[in-house]
DNA sequence: CAACCGTAGATTGTCGACAATCGACTTCCC
DNA sequence: GGGAAGTCGATTGTCGACAATCTACGGTTG
C-alpha cells in the first residue's frame, strides 16, 4: 500500500503547526493562560515566524486562543460561561442535523452509524474507556455529516473542537460506558423508525447530561 | 467633539485591508469569481504583502474567499445551496435567540427593537428602502445580542455577512417596506407578550420569506 | 510621599527578498 | 499527429531584519 498522498506532499507549515499547537490546546498539554510568543514557538519549532503567526491567528479564529494586538496571544481561559455556550450550540445544532435527517429520509445512511456503535460497544465491553470517547466523537460527527450540510459540518467542528478542550480539563471519566453506549444506540434507532420527536429527546438528553456532568464544580479561572 | 479614539490608534492594518475587501464583496463590488492576487493587491493599497497576506486568511476563514495553495485566492462562488444553507442556518440561529430571550425574562431590553422598529418605519414611510434594509440588518442583529451569548454573536456575524453578500449579488429591493415593518414589529410584539409559539413561528415565516425571495431564479456559476 | 513623565524591554506589526510549488505551455521524440 | 517530459511564468510559502506599540518600572518633581 502506498502511503497517502498527504504524507509526501506535505501541507503548508502553518496548518502542521496550527494542528500541532490545537492538539497540545485540547489535549491540556497547553493550559489557559500560557503566554505563546511568536519568536518563542519559532525558535522551538526552528521556523521563522511567519507561518507561527498564521497558526496563531487561525486558532484565534478558533476561539482556543486571545490575541492583544502588540500584546501577545494566550491560550484562552475556559469560563463556565463558555462551557454551557459551547454545550447549548451544540444541542442546537445537533438537533438541527437530527431533524434534517429524518427529512432527507437518509436511513441507508444510518449504517455509518451503527458501524460507529458496535465499534463503541466492542470497547466498552473491554473497558477501554478512551476508545470509547474517541467512537463517541466520531459519532456526533459522523452524526452531522449526515445532515448534508457543509456550513453546518464547519461549524460544528469548531464546536468538537471546544468541547475536547473542555473535557481535557476536566479529565473525568465517570460515565458508565454501558450506559453511553446504550444512549447512542437509542438515538440511531429513532432515527430508522424516522421518529423525529423521540431522537431529539434523546439527542437534547444525551447532550444535557454531558453538559451537567462537566458544567457541575467547574470553576472559573480568577 | 473629539475624533473617535479609533481615528488616532489606528487598527492593525489586516484589520484595515481585511475590511475593505469585505466591504467589496459583501457589496458586490468584488464578484465571485474575482481573483485576489496577494502582490497586486498589495501594489494597489501601498502596501507590503504581509498584512493583505492576513486579510487574505481572515476573509477565507469567514467563507468568502477560497484559497488553494500556491495557486492563489479568489472570491467564492455562492451557489444555490450556499444560500439555502445560510438561511437555513439563520432561521435556526435566530429561533435560538428568540427562546432565550423568551426565557431569560429580557422584556426591558425589547425597548431596543422597538427602537429600530420607529426608524425602520419612518425610513418606509419616505420610501428610502436602502435605510430601511439597514435597519432590517440592525434588528436581528439586536435580536441576536439580547440572547446575551457570546458565540451564537460570533456565529451570527458571520452568517449576517454572508446574506449580505447574497443580497447584493441579487439586488432586487421588491419587497414592500410596510409589510417589512409589520413582520418585524409583529415578532417584538410576540416577545413582549412572551408568546414563544407565535414569535418563533413569525420569525421562522420572515426568515423563510426572505430566503424564498432569493433562492428563486438563483442561477448557479458553471 | 504621591503623581507624573519618560525610558527600557519585550512583543507584535510590517517590510522586501528569496525559495518552493503549481499549472500551462512548449518542445521533442516516436 | 500524439503523447510525454521538460521548462517557464505566476503565485504563494518562508525567511530574517527593522519599525511600531504596549506595559512596567524607575526617576523626577511638586
Amino acid at each position: 500500500m502506498l502511503p497517502a498522498a498527504g504524507e509526501f506532499k506535505s501541507e503548508p507549515l502553518r496548518l502542521r503547526i496550527a494542528a500541532v499547537l490545537r492538539d497540545a490546546i485540547l489535549d491540556g498539554d497547553l493550559r489557559p493562560g500560557t503566554p505563546l510568543t511568536e519568536t518563542a514557538l519559532a525558535e522551538q519549532l526552528a521556523v521563522s515566524r511567519a507561518p507561527v503567526r498564521e497558526a496563531i491567528r487561525i486558532l484565534a479564529k478558533e476561539g482556543l486562543i486571545d490575541t492583544k494586538p502588540y500584546r501577545g496571544s494566550l491560550v484562552r481561559e475556559v469560563t463556565r460561561r463558555d462551557v454551557e455556550e459551547v454545550y447549548g450550540l451544540r444541542r442546537l445544532h445537533e438537533s438541527f442535523a437530527v431533524e434534517r435527517i429524518v427529512q432527507r429520509h437518509a436511513t441507508a445512511d444510518l449504517d455509518r452509524l451503527a458501524e460507529v456503535c458496535t465499534r463503541m460497544r466492542g470497547h466498552a465491553e473491554q473497558g477501554d474507556m478512551r476508545a470509547v470517547s474517541v467512537e463517541d466523537d466520531r459519532f456526533h460527527r459522523v452524526l452531522i455529516e449526515l445532515a448534508d450540510h457543509e456550513l453546518l459540518l464547519t461549524i460544528w467542528i469548531q464546536l468538537s473542537h471546544r468541547v475536547r478542550q473542555i473535557m481535557s480539563l476536566r479529565n473525568l471519566q465517570i460515565e458508565d460506558p454501558n450506559r453511553v453506549v446504550a444512549n447512542h444506540v437509542a438515538i440511531v434507532d429513532a432515527l430508522r423508525a424516522k421518529d423525529l420527536a423521540s431522537a431529539l429527546a434523546r439527542v437534547a438528553r444525551h447532550v444535557e447530561e454531558g453538559s451537567e456532568l462537566v458544567v457541575e464544580g467547574w470553576i472559573d479561572a480568577p
